[in-house]
Parts: C-alpha cells; sequence; structure tokens
DNA sequence: AAGTTATGCAAGCAGGTACTTACTTATATA
DNA sequence: TATATAAGTAAGTACCTGCTTGCATAACTT
C-alpha cells in the first residue's frame, strides 16, 4: 500500500492499478502502463514477467482484506444505534481501501474469477458477523422478530450499493455525503429493528 | 427487444450484446461476434458500417428507460407499505430489463460516457418520485421527520446493491430470493419511517 | 426467366500489441 | 578504481484485430 515514487516496482505497479480500473485489463496496454510510470517499457517486463504477472502483482499490492471478525466482537456494546455505526463506519473503510481492486473484479470477472472469490469474502464475513450480532440481540430482546439473514443483508446491501453508486456516478444523482449517508443507513435500521 | 432468431440483425445484436456484457468492448472481437452469431463476419460490416456502429446500435435496442412519473402517480394508495411495495417491485422491474446495459455501462464508463448519463436517468427519476411521495406523507402525517432525499436514496442503494450484487456474485454471498428481499426491504422502511 | 438482394467465402492489408534481443549508460558498492 | 546491478534505447518478430475487396451462391421479386 505504501507507495514509494522512487521506487521502481511501486511507480510501475501504480501505474498500472490506476490504468485497469480506468481502462480494463484488455485496454491497457504495457506501452501506456510505461509511460504512466515514467518508465521504460522493457523494465516492466525485466520486472514482472510478462502482462498477466504484471496485473497479478498490482492486484496483490492493492488489495487488502481483512478479517473483521476478531477485532470486532470485542467493540460490542449491545446499543444498536451505536454497533450499526460502528459496523457501518468499518465496512465503508473496507470499501474504501479496495475500492480499485473491487471495480476491477466488477470489471473482470470473466478474466479473474479468483478476484471475485476474493472480493465475496467481504460481504460474506460482515454478512455472518451481523446475523451472529442480530441473534444475539433477538436474544436479549433488543430486536423484533425478523429474518435477520434478510436484515443484514440489506445493510450490506444499502452500503455496497451506496459505495459503487458513488464509485460510478459519482455525485451525479444525490450530494448526500457520505457522513449523511450513514446517519440516515442506521438511524433507519435502528428504528425499524428496534422493538 | 422481441429477438426473432430468423433475423439477421437480430441475432447480430444479440450475440453483440451478450459478448458485450461478458468481455467488455475492447475484449469483444469482430470475429467472435460473428460466430456467436452464426453468421459471417462481413456481414456484421455491411449491416453497422463498423464495430462502434455495432455497439451502439446492440446497446440501444436492449436498453428501455422508461418514465416511471407519471404511471406511477395514479397507482398512490398513501399505505406506506404498500406503496413501497409497488416501487420496489417497478424499480427491480426496470434494472432486470435494463440488466446487459446497466453492467456494460459500469464497464465502459471511459469510452461511452454518454451511455452512463442515460443509465443515471432511472436513479435520478426515481429519486424524484420519492421524495415527493416521502414529502406528502409527511405532510399527511404518516411519515416521521427525517431527511427525505437521504431515505429515498438509501431506498435506491439497498436495491441497487442486491440488483448489483445479484448481478455479479449470484448467490455467492446469500441463496435470499429476490422476493424475500423485497419483502423484508419494504418491512424495513416501513417500520423506519412509520410514525 | 431475369435481375435484385442478402449472405457466404477466401484472401489480404494495415495498424497495434505483447514480448525479445543486443547493446549502451549510469549508479552504487567493494 | 573496478565491477556488478539496474535502467534506457533501438530494433524487430509474431500474432491479433478491424476492416476491405472480389467473387460465388442462394433466395426472393418482378
Amino acid at each position: 500500500m505504501d507507495c514509494n515514487p522512487n521506487d521502481t516496482d511501486d511507480k510501475i505497479l501504480l501505474a498500472t492499478i490506476t490504468l485497469m480500473t480506468k481502462k480494463g485489463i484488455k485496454a491497457t496496454t504495457t506501452r501506456a502502463i510505461a509511460v504512466e510510470a515514467g518508465v521504460n517499457e522493457v523494465t516492466l517486463f525485466r520486472h514482472f514477467g510478462n502482462k498477466a504477472g504484471l496485473m497479478k502483482a498490482a492486484v496483490e499490492k492493492f488489495s487488502n482484506v481483512p478479517s473483521m471478525t476478531k477485532a470486532f466482537k470485542e467493540k460490542i456494546t449491545w446499543d444498536l444505534e451505536k454497533d450499526l455505526l460502528a459496523f457501518c463506519e468499518a465496512y465503508h473503510d473496507v470499501l474504501t481501501i479496495n475500492q480499485d481492486v473491487i471495480i476491477i473484479s466488477f470489471k473482470e470477472v470473466d478474466v479473474l474469477p479468483e478476484l471475485e472469490q476474493e472480493i465475496a469474502k467481504i460481504p460474506r464475513q460482515l454478512k455472518i458477523l451481523l446475523v451472529e450480532y442480530f441473534n444475539a440481540m433477538q436474544e436479549k430482546g433488543k430486536m423484533i422478530s425478523t429474518n435477520t439473514e434478510a436484515q443484514a443483508m440489506n445493510f450490506i446491501w444499502m452500503n455496497f450499493g451506496f459505495f459503487i453508486s458513488r464509485a460510478r456516478f459519482g455525485d451525479n444523482v444525490t450530494e448526500l455525503t457520505s457522513d449523511e449517508m450513514i446517519k440516515n443507513c442506521v438511524q433507519l435500521f435502528a428504528r425499524g429493528l428496534t422493538p
């Protein structure tokens, strides 16, 4: 993640991820990467063998799929609104850190199926975490009787929809900020799911 | 939209949209389209001039961005749950009909900026419609005081997030059906926004 | 029957792209 | 100072892809 503008490898991988995200793999030429990185084209091949090696290295460098599970369970306060806010912010952070890689995984399902699997771990993990949490809250009598998996997914979908719309359409549809979105999202779920 | 398997134009455009959606514009070759369509490659050029013409024609044929505004205002019952369900189902229909084109617009922002604008009309229209509806409901005392634009966007983002996740990850993350999603989405908003 | 129209087929051209090779230049280290 | 290491330069090869041309064939129209 740390990118030293004097390090050749870093310059190359940054240029690669940037162009991949913008144009897609097929439309990103090794020449264009070399120019963007301010490096000779041969250097790419000397460092990474071939184009596929380059792409792989770039994706690895710029993806960071953490295990949200452990750290989170400790922070739980059993106050629905507070906890949802924490989940929300953490999810947004992960999405933001992995923004480029997520967009690439969307564009290149056909050619990078392993990446899709890797990225799918993010919602899968969060879903498990939320369902466990919702079930516990129900037992405590702090949440209405509802389909916890469906509500967990609704939470994920809402935030993912926001993220991906923002990444593509920008503020073309609405000028709501990320903070306003999170605030209203949490309020909705808290009010909708509290007994 | 109606595709006659005996009509050459239809066969070509169907093959084009299919491959474009799967592989992206750059990776979709005219040779591959010809094979998929069961047609000679020259025929493509005779019918549509060049590759760009082909892509344009395919996108036009398979996109259908309706004006949801008029028809809907008449169907409103001023029962939050019923109306949200109607909005939800209508939105899902529009997304499904335009699925391929939406995926393409995501992949090809760089090369088809006009398409992005066209697709952005869908959420923009729905947002306006929902905000108007929510404001009216508030005046009737049938909705809590809240940021109506934020809640309208939350509704859109949740459904869009569902749609796009389903289109990419399939049931990789959850096996919830579309119907279950809609049901729980509507319940959440109805309970969260009713006074 | 004659002609128009739609399509197939074979070949090829021009430009681009991934990748290679051989040689030179600069920098850092010993 | 001598040597190893990293990078630049120039040229070229093999393949792919969009697109064209010329001709053959079948079907439909008048």
